[in-house]
Formats: C-alpha cells, structure tokens, sequence
DNA sequence: GGATGTGAATGCATTCACAGCA
DNA sequence: TGCTGTGAATGCATTCACATCC
C-alpha cells in the first residue's frame, strides 16, 4: 500500500469528530460534499482522503455515518483504548489529567510522573504522582505506549529520552522547546505561545498587506 | 509585496523561540544551516522564508542573533504586548490563565469570561470571571483584539459569533469542533484529542507499513 | 572560504473532471 | 440523477544550485 501523506492523517481525525456529531443529529449517511463542507474543505479532497484507505462509500449514496465512523477509527487505532502517561504535574498536566474528553475517545491517562519531590505521592482521583524513577517499570507493568510531555523547557529533552529509553511509542509534546526522538518514535509537539503568535502575525501582518 | 505561504509563518515563530534559546547559551550569530538543524529543517528552507520578509543576513556570516530576533518579532507582532481575553474557566481554561509563558512572550490575558453563574465573580489572581454579557464593553475598554476559547464544544460556535461581534480580532479555539468565523477574523483551533488521535494512528497504521 | 539570497527544478498536495455505478 | 473513485492537471512548497558578497 502507498504512504499515506502527512496532511491526510491529520484530517482523518476531524473527519471522525464530525462523523460523530452528524451521528448524534441522527444521521444515517453524509456526501463528501456535506462532509468536506462542514469542515472548510472540498469534497473531492474528502474522497481522495479516504480513497488511501479503501473504497467505502456508495455512488449515488454518500457514506454510512455509522459504518465509515468504525472504519476510520479503526484506521486511527482508537477502536481499542491507548493507555497515557502523563509527565509534569504543573498547570497544565493537572487540565490535561482532568480532561474528561480524552476517556472519552479512547485515550486513558493512568499514570502521572513529575521530578519535583513536593508533588510525588499526590492523588488525582486514583492515581498518584510518581517519581521519574519509576517510569520503566510503570510503562512496561501498564502497557503504556503513550506519553505527554507538559514540563518546563529545561527538562523536555532528558525527560523525552527517558521515555524513549524506557519504550514508549508516541510523545506528546506541550514543552516550548524542540525535542529530538528517533525516527521509530511518533511526535507530535504543540506550543501554546506559538499558536498566540500565529493569530498576531495573522492580524499584524497579513491582513495589512491588501491595502 | 507577495503573499506569504501558511506554512512560513508557522516556522517563524519556531525560529524565534530557537533564537532566543542560542541568545541564552551567548550566541553571537548563527547561519541558516545551525537554525534549520536545531528544528529539522534544511538551511534552504530557513534562508527562503526569511527571504520573504527581507534580507536579514550577512553572506559569509549568517545572522546577528538579537537583531534577528528584533526582526521577526516585529513581523509576528509581538514586539508589543497584546491584551488576550479567555472564555471558558473550566479545567483547560484555569491552566491558560495561570500559564506564565503567556505573559513572557508578549500576550496578556486580562479579561475571564464564563456562562456558568456559579463560576462569575471568582477571581484568579486579579482577575474576576465576568458573566458573557459584559464581553463587548470590557473588549472596548481593555483594547483586546485576541480570545481564547476553551468552552464545551455545544458552546463554543455561539461564543465564537459573539467575540466576532463585539469586534475581536484573532481567535484561538480549544473547544473539540469546527467553529465559522467571517474571513476578516484569524482563527487557530487545537483539539487536544485529536494530537493524541494522530500518535495513536502512526503507531497503528504508519508504522506497520514498511513490512 | 563561508555564508546569504534567489531563480529554476523538483516533489508533494489539491483540485478538476469524468467514467462508472446505484 | 446523484454521488463515488480516481487518473490527469494544476498549484503550492521545498530543495537545488549557483551568482554574489563579506
């Protein structure tokens, strides 16, 4: 099978998060156009889309809500829960450990981890915090493949390693720093200033320049 | 001048929070190839996208470091501080407001609004949760032209029509849906989820390819 | 020598447009 | 008729490669 192109995958999930409103609003079926255009997107961008992971809609028809919401979470690996952990138990983390969303997609943080000893021991809900120490042993004894990063710049990289070393599979990054990981590692890295600096350069810039 | 391509202005910012991290270790100057290297990007690609702002470097030299970065904060437009209003005081929302990295690069949250009357009046720091009402007058008097969004996802399109129409600017959305704002408005959307969703997607799916 | 700045060439992603099926 | 699936065509982004300058 082909490689999938990076853009794809990333669509892949809104497609899944609007499949599921449409099926809340009773929705049997749904045309790439109705999809595409809820998003911002064309329809024939949606058809190619799914067309790397098979033929799954009906000439004349459209797609079964239902059906393609299976199929695309099967091709997402969120048709079976990931256990997460979680390192850095500062402002964010303690957000990131409440979210509620994440469950509910499949997503199952059932470990936190921070190098300040003040905060080892504390519970959120039934899970306590823990020293980095433990990592190795925690991942292998809870199957974690996952893992989000939400410390201060400093520690991102060793901490990365860590995790790395100790077998995990995919980084979330929330740290403002760049992080290096092998290629046999999936990361993805999200920097909240950056996505502020974004809007600023949007309004300060670009929309100057049609004057 | 030309338009600039997306994918520019989100390295830009990167470039900014790597230069400011050579500017910790004392760096003088750095060449395109150093700056692309420390992000994992090629030096043709670093000299490109400043290219589109100007001639910011010395051939033989590479760039001054602190005149560097004066210059892409002018174009990303925080080289002043931008006064950013949040909608939402739930979990996400507290962890935002307390976030210190806000303030550092240049955006100040001054203003917290929710629908939830039993949250109205609580204040985080020296700042009082107001009720949605109040939006319009407390944007025009605090001079905000950025918000964030970080309601249930039922919420967020009705909040995000009304910023709109109280005259914000930008809009950075964490709510888990597609929201529509008129294209004279900047838009970002994170769907912390869906960072997680694609992890979980090459690990299941990319990742099994290659044998 | 060592680096930038930038047209030209390549490669990737999106859109078009239409055959084919319900 | 209405819609999918998909090669072909277009458009956008990245990389190459080299003239140019310190």
């Amino acid at each position: 099978m082909d490689v999938i192109p990076n853009r794809v995958s990333q669509r892949l999930s809104l497609y899944l998060r609007q499949l599921e409103a449409f099926q809340r609003l009773d929705r049997r079926t749904i045309s790439s156009l109705q999809l595409g255009q809820s998003l911002g997107l064309t329809d024939a961008q949606v058809r190619k889309d799914l067309g790397y992971f098979g033929q799954f809609g009906r000439p004349g028809i459209g797609y079964l809500v239902a059906d393609l919401i299976a199929k695309v979470k099967r091709i997402l690996g969120t048709d079976k829960t990931w256990n997460v952990l979680l390192v850095g138990y500062g402002n964010l983390g303690r957000a990131l450990v409440a979210h509620k969303e994440f469950a509910a997609k499949g997503f199952q943080i059932v470990a936190v981890f921070d190098s300040d000893n003040a905060k080892i021991g504390r519970k959120s809900g039934a899970i306590a915090v823990q020293a980095l120490s433990e990592l190795p042993c925690t991942i292998a004894r809870e199957r974690i493949a996952l893992a989000i990063i939400a410390v201060p710049p400093d520690g991102a990289q060793v901490v990365a390693d860590q995790l790395v070393n100790a077998g995990i599979k995919g980084i979330l990054n929330f740290a403002p720093v760049s992080i290096n990981v092998p290629p046999s590692v999936a990361l993805n890295a999200v920097d909240l200033s950056v996505l502020l600096e974004q809007l600023s350069f949007q309004i300060n810039f670009q929309k100057k320049d049609p004057n």
